[in-house]
DNA sequence: CCGCGAAGTTGACGGTGTAAACATCTGCTT
DNA sequence: AAGCAGATGTTTACACCGTCAACTTCGCGG
């Protein structure tokens, strides 16, 4: 609403978060990320097929701040299931656990990007290492401070949320890659529900 | 050494098994599956760029077969590791463990094909589907085993090994795609050793 | 021995990522 | 207020890619 629809003007005005809608649009349009076409979104966008490179060095580059995005989203979206659980430290780790799931098979596309973004040499693109890493933080410091309760045996923290991110992400790339025959939501929680209450406390 | 290199002859004699060594071997020379083309698989093998559409009936389908034949190593580098082992069944099964993640560390791009050739409707490439799965189902039968010997709780296998599963292949995934930073090999080791013992028994 | 189908080649087409040269606009300086 | 400089878009061009159709070569069964 903050833009009058300007008809037609030569610049475009807010171009890089236009380019990263309309990617973002078309990923979850279609199921492959793989098939997206600069050229795609830059005719989405109602712009010039060169026009993406004056906000972005190449494709990879809008890739990689489509995954930045998305671990935007994921980290609300934890934040926001470990506040409405309810019970005690535990509980809400594995409410937790349960939402990370959900979110990755309701956003398939979106989240292979988030994880397929990274580059042989993980030095680029740095603003998306550091969403990923405050992303994955909400699930570590809750198993910090789980500890400090007692609720969740002592040892390596470190450790123990790295393994507790793999369980997670494993199961939903299992998921996302049907390379398990569940496709009811129902069916998926319960298997998500089993999974946090898998790893020894 | 069964081909006694014929110089220049019409037709390949071999070229289906050849495109697929050749592209294996491009994957594995870049980091990146995704770069990989195939008129340079062509070019590798020494056929003309068209040629391998007597073989396949597209991209998808060379990366499917290359996939496929990565099940089959897969399976056969499970087994022998739980051959190998000493102790118990739950020995033997964290050793697997441990085994599957050096597999996939070893073989990243290769792996990363492996667990992205799925397509939408997974009743494409039915072969790619029944080796994935009797790959997987080392890792099951395992649990099945140690389960009747009273080493492994009771209850569902199929879902206690949909969670092994995932655990093994999520902490495979973040550190091939290094989310973990972790990159000696001793200290990747101990922390899958440490996942492995991880799950309630 | 011959001819037919399988296997490989050539050439073409549209699409893609990206660079260079050009055009337009916006805001700061005088 | 004028105008210039840099930021933002456009056009054109190039090499490469996946794929198809038409053609060529070869090996094998009648």
């Amino acid at each position: 609403m903050s833009k009058p629809a300007p008809e037609t003007t030569y610049h475009h005005g807010d171009l890089r978060p236009s380019l990263i809608k309309a990617a973002l649009e078309l990923i979850a349009e279609k199921q492959d990320a793989k098939t997206l076409s600069l050229r795609e979104v830059a005719r989405r966008v109602g712009v010039s097929h060169a026009a993406p490179y004056r906000h972005f060095a190449d494709k990879d580059a809008l890739l990689a701040a489509v995954a930045e995005e998305g671990f935007y989203i994921l980290k609300r979206y934890l934040q926001n299931s470990l506040e409405e659980a309810s019970g005690d430290v535990l509980h809400k780790l594995q409410k937790g656990g349960v939402a990370y799931v959900k979110f990755a098979i309701s956003h398939p596309s979106h989240y292979r990007v988030m994880f397929s973004a990274f580059q042989p040499s993980n030095r680029d693109y740095p603003s998306l290492n550091t969403a990923a890493q405050k992303a994955f933080s909400v699930l570590a410091d809750g198993i910090v401070k789980g500890q400090a309760m007692g609720k969740i045996r002592a040892g390596n923290p470190q450790q123990l949320s790295w393994i507790a991110w793999s369980l997670v992400h494993g199961l939903a790339m299992l998921l996302i890659e049907r390379q398990l025959p569940l496709t009811d939501e129902q069916e998926i929680v319960a298997l998500a529900e089993f999974a946090t209450r898998s790893l020894n406390q």
